[in-house]
DNA sequence: AGCATATACTTAATATGTTAACTAAATCAA
DNA sequence: TTGATTTAGTTAACATATTAAGTATATGCT
C-alpha cells in the first residue's frame, strides 16, 4: 500500500504520479538523448562533461574556471579537477593572470582543437537524426519551453 | 577563433551553438526545477538520487533491485550502493526471494514510510508552486515532448 | 602600512555515475 | 547429471557531484 496517498486502493495512480514527476521526465529524456551521443565520445575517450568543457572553451575562448563552470553547469571542485586532467592529457593549457594572481586562463591546445574538428561532423550527424526523428517545429518548442522552465 | 565554425568571423553563434544544445538545456533545466526542491530533502539528509529511490519503492512496491534501477534511472552498480546505505539508515527491507536465490525483494520500513508522509506534503507544494510559476498547459505540453522524446 | 574581510580556487570526504571484473545461482544442452 | 552458458548482483577503479574546509591573493577600512 502506498502510504503518501493512502486513500488509492491500487498503485495506479501513485505509479503513473511518480512516472509524471517533472525531475524524473527531464532526466530520462536527457539519457535517451546522451545515448546518442556517449558512442561518438568514448570512441575519444571523451566523457559526456569533458565534450562539454571542450566545447564551453572553443565557444566563448579563453576563460577562468570560474566563468567556465558556470557556463558548462559543474560546480568548481568537479570542474577543478576535470580540468586538471584534461590539461594532464594535453587539451588544456593554463595563463596566468597578470590582473590576478588567484585565478589563471584557460585555453585550448591545438591538440584539442584537432578533437573537435575529428568529433564536431558525428556530434552534428547525430543531432541532424534527432532532429529529423523528433521533428524541428516539437524541436523548437521544446527548447522554447525548456528555456521557459530555466527562468522560474 | 572556433574551430569548429572556422567561417564564423565572431563567437556570436557558435555561443549560440553551445547554449542552444538538447542536452544541455535539458541539464539546465532539469538543475532549475531541482534546486526548489533540493532544500526539502537535504532537511532529512536526503539526496535527490534517494528520495528517487524511495519514491519508486512506495509506488511499485516489493521489487527487485535490477527493476528498481530502471525506474529510477539509475545503474545497477549504483543502486546497490545505495540500497546499502538506505538499509544501514533503516529505511530498506530485503526478503530473501524463494523462486530465485541469486536475488531478493526490497522493501519500506515503517520509518521510511513515515518520512514519506512527512516530506510528501512540502515536495508537492514546490511542485505546485512550479506549476503555477509556469503555467499548467505548457507543463503538460512540455511532458508531451519529454516523453516523445524518450521514444526517438 | 596593517588588519579584517572577501574573493578565487583547491583539497578533502563522501555519494553517485560509469565501465569492467568478479561471484553465485539458475538454466540449458549433451 | 554434468559442464557450459546465462543471469542477478556485488565489488573495484576511476570520474564526477556535492558540501565543507583550507590556502593564497585582493580589496577595503582605519
Amino acid at each position: 500500500m502506498n502510504v503518501a496517498n493512502i486513500e488509492v486502493k491500487d498503485k495506479t495512480l501513485k505509479i503513473r504520479d511518480f512516472e509524471h514527476s517533472l525531475p524524473m521526465a527531464l532526466l530520462r529524456a536527457r539519457e535517451t538523448v546522451m545515448q546518442h551521443f556517449r558512442p561518438i565520445l568514448s570512441e575519444h575517450d571523451l566523457t559526456e562533461q569533458n565534450w562539454r568543457v571542450l566545447r564551453a572553451l572553443d565557444s566563448f575562448g579563453e576563460t577562468d574556471i570560474s566563468t567556465l563552470a558556470k557556463h558548462c553547469c559543474v560546480l568548481l571542485p568537479s570542474m577543478s579537477g576535470m580540468v586538471k586532467r584534461l590539461e594532464a592529457r594535453g587539451y588544456i593549457e593554463r595563463t596566468s593572470n597578470s590582473q590576478d594572481q588567484r585565478s589563471s586562463l584557460l585555453s585550448l591546445t591545438e591538440s584539442a582543437q584537432q578533437l573537435i574538428l575529428d568529433v564536431s561532423p558525428h556530434s552534428e550527424a547525430t543531432y541532424k537524426a534527432i532532429e529529423e526523428s523528433f521533428g524541428k517545429e516539437d524541436l523548437e518548442k521544446l527548447y522554447e519551453l525548456l528555456f521557459k522552465l530555466e527562468k522560474i
